[in-house]
DNA sequence: TAGTGCCTTGTGAACGCTAACAATGACAGG
DNA sequence: CCTGTCATTGTTAGCGTTCACAAGGCACTA
């Protein structure tokens, strides 16, 4: 009720020490023509008093407001709540980019925006104005929505696109979609498959059309077939059971499918059971995220490993680090990896697997 | 690089719309007084100009700042990172606690801090001061940390305390911790068992203490022992891992276990399968929290399902709406209840399974 | 008609901080 | 000894908003 304000201000600090207030602000913000015993004064006062600068007040003066947002899109996270998924970008965002924002004396604040709304530009400018934040991460799809990066470039707040390859303004961080898949797919031509599936994620993520790309390269190179061998969902669980079953049912079924998202490799094993298939083997497996639940899945899933928390707290570094350099744009590629378990094996001897 | 002041502000509304600067405030606030179309002409004049207020200047000048700060521990927060483990508080609270914040104009920023440290008060007032929040959201163990809640009492902030049932200061929101134990367990009993251990969650949150406290009650109740059938774990895996032998290698070796996280149930599943146990035949396993990944494990976990992310959402309205009634502070319980899966099963009728 | 009160709008001051500039002092070079 | 330069500190104004209060208008009453 009673409103309160600030217990300690700087005022309080600058009496304290015998200062005047820009004195004390030259030392909070290690400036550098502070004598050390003044500084040193300043701090003493700063200790006792238990004084921490307001940011709101800072900002107001036109300061930094050590605030990075991160944007997600507000109907993906919402369908993730709805039905339990396990969120596979948000946690990992929260972790890698709040820890890496806390170490260099920042926060990171989550914020929600439709990617398809009219609204888009009227959301991002409020949570811009309200919140004032020093840097933006855009995860996919925001990564490649030109209203959204336009008008982060026109007011010359530094951003991140993560999952995007394409230049252009801010930093681009790619896990190298096309590579992974690439791999991916060459291992399961290894294993002798020479049918083998692609569910892809939806269009409106760049990153989908990096990840089918690589499958069909390798295909290619092998001079195997991809015709008829693509079907999209939207990352969950529900579209992967009908893209799995749509793969699986076909005349001549592949042997081996790869999955754009754990979510939808976990679908791709329940329609395998539900089909009277073995897993591995009678289809392998191999999934993309490699989120914390594929290790637990029976059996559990092959995966490429896609560092979504060490390309955030890059992208955050970036950001951060960019306000004392000249900002270059650039394109960050970080490495992914395969990670072996048990659902990939070598390709079934008797071809033309019946079903159930 | 260019320092870029607010682009559109309250003082460029009051001049498109030829009113004083506070005719605008007062539309924007809502407030009472106001002649519709001076109010209608005041808001033709923001939406023309696409104006949001600024949270910082409304903060600077006592308003509200229109954020709710969720505390959580550091020191989990960063295990949980670094074991690639879900992260069941961190999303189930963001996509709770920020949904729900966002119905109602809010923002949720998501602060960790060390429970065990000595500058807990230190690093709680910092936040405080640098964020301004009008509530606070406190999750285990902070829930129980009287510096915490002493200090946010002292200043007069609203807040919540998850997953506590001691009454006090602030809102305290439970999710029948004890009775949903009591539930799971009188359920393996029904189902004939009568040696059941329990996994229990480390001393530092009371809800584990709660839970182990169902479970004994109901043993007690059907005149069961409970001796030597409790191990402690930190919620972990590792921990649940030691916690399952320890309970699985003692010479009259429980038929049934109650796991007190998700993570310790996988775990136990682990070991049972080491000792060459099979889930549900010869051990039934129930776990708590029933996050996503309970769903695809070999078998699916029977899982207590602690509905996390409708009592953050509770949590924060009772936050919102404790700034307009005077906020008596209450106890709330959020009914949680039991998921069968396949992991539980009747009894096993040869008793004392040998191990491998 | 003047008085009373409410409803509506406007006016300064303040919130906590920093940018820009001014002022002070020390020290070196001429 | 004077002057210029640099390092250090202080002073003023302003960021965008709301609060407390003042002022004007109108309707109704006496």
């Amino acid at each position: 009720m009673a409103r309160r304000r600030q217990s300690v201000t700087i005022k309080h600090v600058a009496a304290d020490a015998g200062v005047s207030l820009q004195t004390v602000s030259r030392v909070i913000n290690n400036e550098p023509n502070v004598r050390p015993a003044m500084k040193e004064r300043v701090q003493a006062s700063i200790d006792k008093l238990g004084y921490t600068p307001s940011i709101a007040a800072q900002r107001m003066s036109g300061s930094r407001s050590y605030l990075i947002m991160a944007l997600n899109d507000r109907e993906r996270t919402i369908a993730d709540w709805r039905e339990r998924r396990g969120t596979d970008w948000v946690d990992q965002m929260l972790l890698g980019g709040m820890l890496t924002c806390a170490e260099h004396g920042y926060r990171m604040i989550v914020e929600l925006i439709d990617t398809h709304s009219d609204h888009v530009e009227r959301e991002l400018s409020a949570a811009l104005m309200a919140l004032q934040p020093d840097g933006v991460v855009l995860t996919p799809p925001h990564s490649e929505n030109a209203l959204i990066t336009g008008l982060l470039a026109d007011r010359g707040i530094p951003f991140a696109r993560i999952g995007s390859i394409a230049p252009g303004p801010g930093f681009a961080l790619t896990m190298g979609d096309a590579r992974n898949a690439f791999d991916a797919t060459r291992r399961l031509i290894e294993l002798g498959h020479t049918r083998i599936g692609m569910i892809a994620g939806p269009d409106a993520y760049s990153l989908s059309a990096w990840r089918v790309e690589g499958w069909r390269q390798a295909l290619s190179e092998a001079g195997l077939p991809h015709e008829g061998l693509c079907a999209a969902g939207d990352f969950g669980f529900e579209s992967g059971s009908d893209a799995a079953r749509t793969l699986l049912t076909q005349d001549d079924p592949p042997t081996a499918i790869v999955a754009s998202s754990d979510q939808m490799a976990l679908a791709t094993l329940d329609v395998a059971r539900e089909l009277g298939l073995s897993v591995p083997r009678d289809l392998s497996v191999v999934s993309f995220d490699n989120t914390p639940i594929v290790r637990f899945t029976d059996p559990p899933l092959t995966a490429v490993d896609q560092p979504i928390a060490e390309t955030i707290s890059r992208a955050v570094e970036l950001i951060i680090r960019s306000r004392s350099d000249a900002a270059p744009d650039a394109v960050i590629d970080v490495e992914g990896s395969l990670v072996e378990r048990g659902s990939t094996a070598p390709a079934p001897h008797l071809k033309g697997v019946k079903r159930a």
